[in-house]
DNA sequence: CCGACTATACTGTATATACAACCTTATACA
DNA sequence: TGTATAAGGTTGTATATACAGTATAGTCGG
């Protein structure tokens, strides 16, 4: 039931940098401070500080000390990020609010991208996340009603649809186009930014058992956010040419 | 100058999983066979697989063993392609030019970036690839001259930067960040593109062995360029939240 | 022949200890 | 005043030891 004592003292300080109470370039306790405050061995506190770090949590500086890590507004690319939880992570505060909301009948183009043979209505949703705030992200998502019925029961105010759907239905396959582009009046107006300032564009799609469950646009201004992977190749892996 | 104990045994076990030697499913030796066989207490083994766990290489199961885990698929996005093979793939003609070559005394931010304690020299190269006579990416590269000292020996017309070094450095770590920008004027001018045309900006960095080899920026125009990305999710893997 | 028990191997965590390297600050000395 | 030295705090690594939890193989008894 109790976790490990490392796993404590790791939580610990991310809830202070969660919180706010640690800012970035903040001092975090060092080993011998930890030892004596939760009553563990240096090893034990060692381990907490070298995992946060090797998380990208913490930098450590022999002789000086431990402190929070600036944390870069990024997104990996690889995997279904959840933006509320994104900007959680960063310890600042996410909102959302929905600016449009409808059923559709779907044109020719969107019927193609979800693979139907037939036309069909979809659900269509446009939202604005906010950090702190200043809006980051314009979503523009349409939703199979055949794959996630009750996506449209969803107020969303405490559950992103990212994490609805990822929830609702497994997630067997994805697409990922990037491409920068030069917003629209609207977009614009919607994410509050300048007249010549580009946004960056991620369009995905994932499917579910051979289904498309959702396209989605989503809409970051270059000012406010990058997209960002960072992995391990594959040892015996081929890195193509 | 040598390097720690635990960062030797991780390089052994690597070395078998490059090499093909140990291939997925393999068991790896366990803590006390590492104890035995390096002279080391088992503390120090664990600790090397513990974080080739973390890192992804190595999966454990308590009273089993280790085992070498499935590389997991990873998104044409995020490979090391090579865009002269990219533009031959799609039947059009490939060709590049030269725009600056020279070797600098890297800045403070440089440095921070290549993970250099003290300034150093480093190898920079600007250059411009055409698809078709159209410029479709400027390639802004600076390179360790210490992980590839014979970089700035080659003259890139018959192989490209990226192609160089992927044979001559084994890259075992990448990161991408991917942004909008608006291109400066002499950016502008070397890909020849209108005023207010945003721009795709991919920078990367690659390690081998722990050190920073390059840290590339590839501008690509809009219009003329996407990245594109679309794989099957690990049916066991984490699909977070 | 099958089930319960036992021995064994392996990983996971935690502690106490030790020494090295590094940095900052205070102190002593010229 | 300026410089060299010493002291103390901090991280980094390594060891020996201990105990808990889990899985497997083998043994014994019914």
């Amino acid at each position: 039931m109790t976790s490990p004592l490392y796993a404590q003292v790791k939580e610990h300080i991310l809830e202070h940098i969660r919180s706010g109470a640690w800012t970035p370039g903040t001092r975090v306790p060092s080993e011998n401070e930890l030892v004596e405050s939760f009553s563990i061995s240096r090893m034990t506190a060692n381990r907490a500080l070298r995992e946060l770090t090797a998380d990208g949590f913490l930098s450590r500086v022999p002789g000086v000390g431990t402190f929070v890590k600036e944390p870069p507004a990024r997104s990996s690319l690889l995997e279904l990020r959840n933006i509320a939880e994104e900007i959680a992570a960063r310890g600042h505060k996410h909102a959302a609010y929905i600016d449009r909301r409808e059923t559709i009948e779907a044109p020719q183009a969107l019927a193609d991208e979800f693979e139907l043979r037939q036309a069909s209505k979809l659900f269509h949703l446009v939202m604005v996340h906010t950090e702190n705030g200043v809006p980051v992200q314009l979503e523009d998502r349409y939703v199979n009603p055949f794959v996630a019925p009750k996506f449209n029961d969803q107020d969303f105010a405490d559950i992103t649809p990212t994490a609805y759907l990822v929830a609702a239905v497994p997630v067997d396959e994805l697409e990922h186009t990037v491409e920068a582009i030069m917003p629209t009046v609207e977009q614009r107006e919607l994410l509050d930014i300048g007249e010549h300032e580009p946004c960056l564009a991620l369009h995905r799609r994932s499917w579910s058992k051979g289904h498309v469950v959702t396209v989605a646009t989503l809409i970051y201004p270059a000012s406010r956010y990058a997209l960002y992977s960072r992995y391990k190749t594959s040892p015996s892996g081929t890195l193509s040419q």
